[in-house]
DNA sequence: GATGAATGAGCGTTCATTCAT
DNA sequence: GATGAATGAACGCTCATTCAT
């Protein structure tokens, strides 16, 4: 208990350490984007030297590939909680929940999507990203029951689709807060998929 | 007329130029990606000197945005051309056709698209893009006369969400050639956009 | 007494951390090179922090310098203690002796002499290093009551380029395993110092 | 010729900008050693930016490398040179000509000799080095028609030892300036390859 | 207008050394 | 005495940009 005791204030502080790193990284590439973000400053921002950044990443790329994870994991997982928690509502339901948050996260981290998409020119391929395929299971899993119902031939395409109707939508129009109303877009997406899937519109009972 | 003779050779002289460095940038960064795409080794492609390229361009930066916008000129004008040889035309077949000609086009652009977007971190605002506008200007010309028929509210709305459907999903899905044949994608991007319209699905009644 | 009975244990731990220093450094430039050896890798081939390393060396150089006072004197011992195992012998003999091991110490230390040597850039001077200075005294030695004999007149002169050809030729010999063989390589250094020396060939009269 | 005359000069001012850079390395690395050869203090002693550095030498190690060779290149030249013109004279003649020069050559090189091999920790084996073969084929040339007479086995072997003996006894002797004379020094290293080689001695008659 | 040698700020990264624990 | 996380000066090198020709 000494031992452990002593071992995790150590562990504890790297783990403190690579997240100022991380955390640092964030602020620096939404305050100042990716012309200003080089170890230096980077070290800088986290109140580090050069070298302790290298203490916990490789190099600057490891860094990025940190944020990109750490971001789409914080997203999906918030997505896939929603989904359990979900789990036995009805799809019209689901849909409208799920619509709303992803328009939320994207609202919140579009810009730093970008700014990292640009410092990453080896970025996976759509479709390959983990996170993507849980979701996409998910949604997959729920929309196989109705699928005789829904006349949906292909679940896989439909659950492929619907998700990024979802993310593209969400991404696309959480910029466009001057032209209509969050309400107005949540909604309008939250249309979209419905009308894709085949199900009937609650205000037309 | 005399001064417009003499003028006009240099001023074509002139284009001729910018085409080459153009042409090299697109050469280069096709064939060697984003990360050997430097004004040396641009000027090298192009077969000038780097002071040549700096006759005709500023710096790096107007290269890229020509690029960007050469592409993006390229394939609006192919789309607002389509758009233009189908006036008249019933809204179903003009969504089959340039669900089509979009998808197409993202298939031979994306590559290029990633790498000119991880060289220019600072991206004009989705929905700024003048041919995006214009394209999003055409779906508007269409629907509004369908608009009480479809039970559309707000037509720009719907245009913005057509484009961006139509647009994300072919990007998407032009990757996913693999896991599905070319015509079951662009069927399940019309269906998608038609569904959205509430179009019925039977277009030839 | 009391006192010398518990600093002595202390001194011997103090000695052993040094030695496991010392070896850890060897080992480390046998096996991965000059590039390779840096403090910090040194102290996890020696088992031990970074910290302690500089609790028994001041800096890094005082490291390369131990290793190569201790190579030489390692070198420097073994050939005087044949040169005192071989007191009264004739210096024919001696000069058979003293060349075959000599010979042999470079064969196996030469590439532990090539690294040591790239890390020092600030080299002792030729003639100021003490083993050497021992080595040529042995040999002044020995040929002094014969100078007159062998027609010698600076017999310092002679004793220095005894030892630099015979040191010279065994490492550029030592080399050149694959022209020719071993007792040919030696018996021509043997040769060397020999006619050098002006010691008529015939050894056994 | 016009041309000609156009091209000229640039290349005359490449291969002036290149003489500048090895001119400058060799001055730095004379008058402050090994540590302070940086790329950066390198250019400053040219009187040039760090990229016109790099737009002549594609890295560091290439302007040791340049450095050695042109040391090696200079030195086996002026050696091969002084055979050419002694060709004809007699043995004796010669080895006392080349020790001269050998030694002389020493004196004004050992220092960046010293320098040179501690930068480039990927030196060529001994005997491998092209200038130093070329000499030895000279000796052996010479050897050979008194091969018989001086009683020589192993020709290569003897012209490789004699070879290395004055390099070896110059460079070593080239440094004792305060111990002996260099008339002294020379007429030793003369007297070590005479008497190894069998020649007896001038003075002997 | 064309050239390309020259530039040098600034990058990513290393590693000898320190010092609080 | 031992530790190893933290440090930051300094390195090798790149490349957008300039300017004398």
């Amino acid at each position: 208990m000494t031992a452990a005791r002593r071992r995790r204030p150590v562990q504890a502080r790297s783990r403190e350490t690579v997240d100022r790193i991380v955390g640092a990284a964030r602020a620096l590439l939404a305050r100042e984007g990716a012309a200003a973000f080089n170890t230096n400053r980077l070290a800088a921002e986290a109140g580090l030297g050069v070298g302790s950044v290298y203490e916990y990443f490789p190099n600057k790329q490891a860094i990025v590939s940190r944020l990109l994870d750490d971001t789409a994991e914080a997203e999906s997982s918030a997505i896939l909680a929603l989904f359990e928690q979900l789990e036995g509502e009805p799809l019209e339901q689901v849909i409208d929940q799920i619509v709303a948050l992803t328009f939320a996260l994207y609202r919140d981290n579009v810009g730093l999507y970008r700014v990292l998409w640009a410092l990453s020119s080896e970025v996976r391929e759509v479709g390959q990203r983990p996170a993507e395929r849980l979701i996409i299971g998910e949604i997959d899993r729920r929309l196989r029951p109705r699928a005789a119902e829904l006349r949906i031939d292909d679940v896989a395409l439909a659950s492929f689709v619907a998700f990024h109707m979802v993310e593209s939508l969400a991404s696309r129009l959480a910029e466009q807060g001057e032209a209509w109303p969050t309400q107005v877009r949540t909604r309008e997406i939250t249309r979209s998929v419905r009308r894709y899937l085949g199900i009937p519109a609650r205000q037309t009972c």
